[in-house]
DNA sequence: GATACTAAATTAATCTCATTAATTTCTGAC
DNA sequence: GTCAGAAATTAATGAGATTAATTTAGTATC
């Protein structure tokens, strides 16, 4: 029982990253083991190290993974509103704040990751991110072609936009928004696209 | 030597903040063990335990240190731009990125706390950090006095602002910052501060 | 088909902390 | 002085990550 049958054979490298974004609805990065995630892939600890260098290497797998997600669903937005510029960035925006409310843990692990996940020498050059923010500096030029935004950098522009929508994300995640009461605490952060979509 | 003489007490919990802090400013949250902070402060691990129900504690009341000494700063930049809101505001947000740029682990100790060091019942009563937010309120409020901003509620575009600032901020910590080429990453943050305050 | 080699896991062993238990040494009141 | 309580210390426990040693399955060779 050493080693498995072939016919009994698992895809460790993938399922390990399928079942830890798993556990992240549940669990925080922080609090999750590498038994845990074995124990859901269906093998032992230590197997997991012939796939990934460690802990550390497996959240970066992950922490990957997730950009490509959140990628894959703006691309899907964009292509639904391919004709109006400013609804592609309002719908963006909200897509974007959608994904962070379905899978807060895996959010945070993308954008608060844990410490070393270490983004080697060039942190964009291999970032799916990169993908993301390029996407939303042509629907800022798009914008721009229809006379919104005179006369400024595009990359400047999507830089403050990404910045104001993941802010609202990532406060609205640890309860620091000011919530009405009984309100989705979601609602407010839509307030922040909004209010960025009027400053437009 | 278990008990120390009374001539050479130290004040173990203000000390164990203090040498936390310090170290932040290298090492980051998740590796900072009690052990070193016990041997910054001159005792043993276990010491700790007297003051703080855990490594959490520790670190929760890290965190709330840093929001009163974020607070104090703000203050400070309030106080020196008294009599002009709209630059009470920009000062106000470029303050801000600097406490952020100058405190970097703390900083993400703040606002991006490892897991439980849970904000118990209500996050923002006990929340040094709704000071500062109270704070922005008022300077916005300054700023529609004057003429600016008309129509709007005060809190939500309070929210709006701070998601931006503190999203760049984030952003930039983590390498996330277009940086335009051999540029202070903090300059693309300032950028953002730049946009928002053309956008008032 | 038996034999030796490599591959892919497993169990056993380390090591690093956090946390708790058992002890030691002061201080202050009587 | 003696004794109870306070404030640390060292010793012991336990969880988890990583690494070492071992086991068993596939594969190529003779």
């Amino acid at each position: 029982m050493a080693r498995p049958r072939k016919d009994q054979q698992i895809d460790i490298p993938a399922r390990a990253v399928e079942e830890t974004m798993r556990q992240l609805d549940t669990r925080e990065a922080g609090a999750i083991t590498l038994a845990q995630v074995a124990a859901a892939v269906g093998c032992r600890a230590p197997a997991l190290y012939a796939y990934f260098a460690g802990r550390e290497a497996l959240l970066r797998a992950v922490h990957d993974a997730g950009f490509r997600l959140l990628l894959e669903e703006k691309l899907a937005v964009a292509a639904r509103h391919a004709d109006a510029p400013l609804d592609r960035l309002r719908e963006g925006g909200l897509a974007y704040l959608r994904f962070a409310a379905e899978h807060p843990g895996l959010y945070r692990l993308m954008f608060s990751p844990p410490a070393a996940a270490d983004l080697p020498d060039d942190p964009f050059a291999t970032d799916a991110g990169a993908g993301c923010l390029a996407m939303l500096e042509r629907a800022i030029t798009a914008c721009q072609a229809e006379g919104y935004l005179p006369g400024r950098q595009a990359a400047q522009v999507a830089f403050t936009l990404w910045s104001a929508v993941h802010g609202a994300a990532s406060l609205v995640l640890q309860g620091r928004a000011p919530v009405p009461a009984g309100q989705d605490a979601m609602a407010a952060a839509a307030g922040v696209v909004d209010d960025l979509m009027d400053f437009i």
